[in-house]
DNA sequence: CTTTTCACCTGAACGC
DNA sequence: TGCGTTCAGGTGAAAA
């Protein structure tokens, strides 16, 4: 289950093997896998042929390759088209030498001019990822595929404003896993790590955004920041063995994790048996013990006029 | 406009 | 053994 920290990881090998080659044939085998490239997949193709590949650029869990201009002068301008790939759920982008044997779920094969270390496979079981070519922002130097306008900047890029996350989060109307998981207010966090960051914070998943202290929330924000440096370290993470990096090693973190599967065992900060509560057809992993639930409290009511009353 | 729900997908694990 | 059910969960369209 990739999230900020392992996408980042496939961005790294990418950058490695990938930059600077040129498209040489393009293989669709399944069209699903290129279904957000509304053109089809014989356009998307036929527009990569020939075409070299910039460096890789990520925001949250979006991956893309900038499309170098052609008959230009090398970084003159900004791109005008992009190479955008999301793992989804089980996507692998691999680096495999020719003629290795097709895996069982490949999807996309891409094969360069040069002889290098081989090809790029996008190899996806659930098929919820997926590949396509997007015109680029104006004025974005990095190539910002232009579907990508709603997603926010996420916690691990300088550009990201410290002081209008707080604000932002507290105005939703929803509760703080929510609001987490919400990728127009944060990206990159996904069910895992936001359930580590909770459990840093000592918060309860379902506490509403709207009572947390400016410094909670920035607290909290230091635990979603604490946990994917973590992640990072030890190599981009993820003990579903559906995922495997852009070099086709798999990456385990499990030891690491302090809440997410670990239901039925002690928290390791203060011994409570951990829980595993159904929430939105997934689940929430949580200490009893550190991680409070708020309080029930009386439904409010807002009226014209007479300010907010509870009912 | 904001917030919530649900379809999309496959295969491992599990219960009977 | 075999069959049906549950679970995993990011995204965005649709609904509320």
């Amino acid at each position: 289950m990739p999230e900020l920290p392992e996408v980042e990881v496939v961005r790294r090998g990418l950058e490695r093997w990938v930059s600077g080659r040129t498209v040489a044939a393009v293989e669709v085998l399944h069209p699903r896998a290129v279904r957000r490239h509304e053109s089809g997949p014989r356009d998307f193709a036929d527009r990569l042929l020939g075409r070299r590949l910039a460096v890789p650029r990520r925001r949250g869990k979006y991956l893309w390759l900038p499309i170098e201009e052609t008959g230009t002068p090398r970084g003159a301008g900004s791109p005008t088209l992009s190479l955008l790939a999301h793992l989804g759920m089980s996507g692998q982008l691999l680096i495999q030498p020719a003629g290795t044997p097709d895996e069982r779920h490949l999807r996309v094969r891409i094969s360069f001019t040069d002889e290098g270390p081989g090809e790029l496979r996008f190899v996806d079981q659930r098929t919820f990822g997926g590949l396509s070519l997007h015109p680029c922002l104006p004025g974005e130097a990095d190539g910002l595929p232009d579907v990508m306008a709603h997603i926010a900047r996420d916690p691990l890029d300088p550009a990201f404003d410290e002081d209008a996350f707080p604000t932002a989060l507290r105005s939703r109307r929803t509760t703080v896993k929510r609001a987490l998981l919400d990728q127009t207010l944060i990206s990159g966090v996904g069910n895992i790590y936001a359930d580590e960051a909770l459990w840093l914070a000592r918060l309860h998943y379902e506490r509403p955004t709207a009572t947390l202290t400016r410094p909670r929330v920035s607290e909290l924000l230091a635990g979603v920041r604490e946990v994917m440096a973590a992640a990072l370290q030890a190599g981009g993470t993820s003990f579903d063995s559906l995922y495997v990096n852009v070099n086709g090693e798999s990456g385990y973190f499990e030891r690491s994790l302090n809440a997410y599967g670990r239901a039925g065992l002690p928290c390791r900060r203060c011994a409570a048996t951990m829980r595993r509560d159904p929430w939105m057809n997934r689940s929430s992993y949580w200490c009893p013990g550190c991680q409070r639930p708020p309080r029930a409290r009386p439904a409010v009511t807002r009226r014209p006029g007479t300010g907010i009353r509870s009912a």
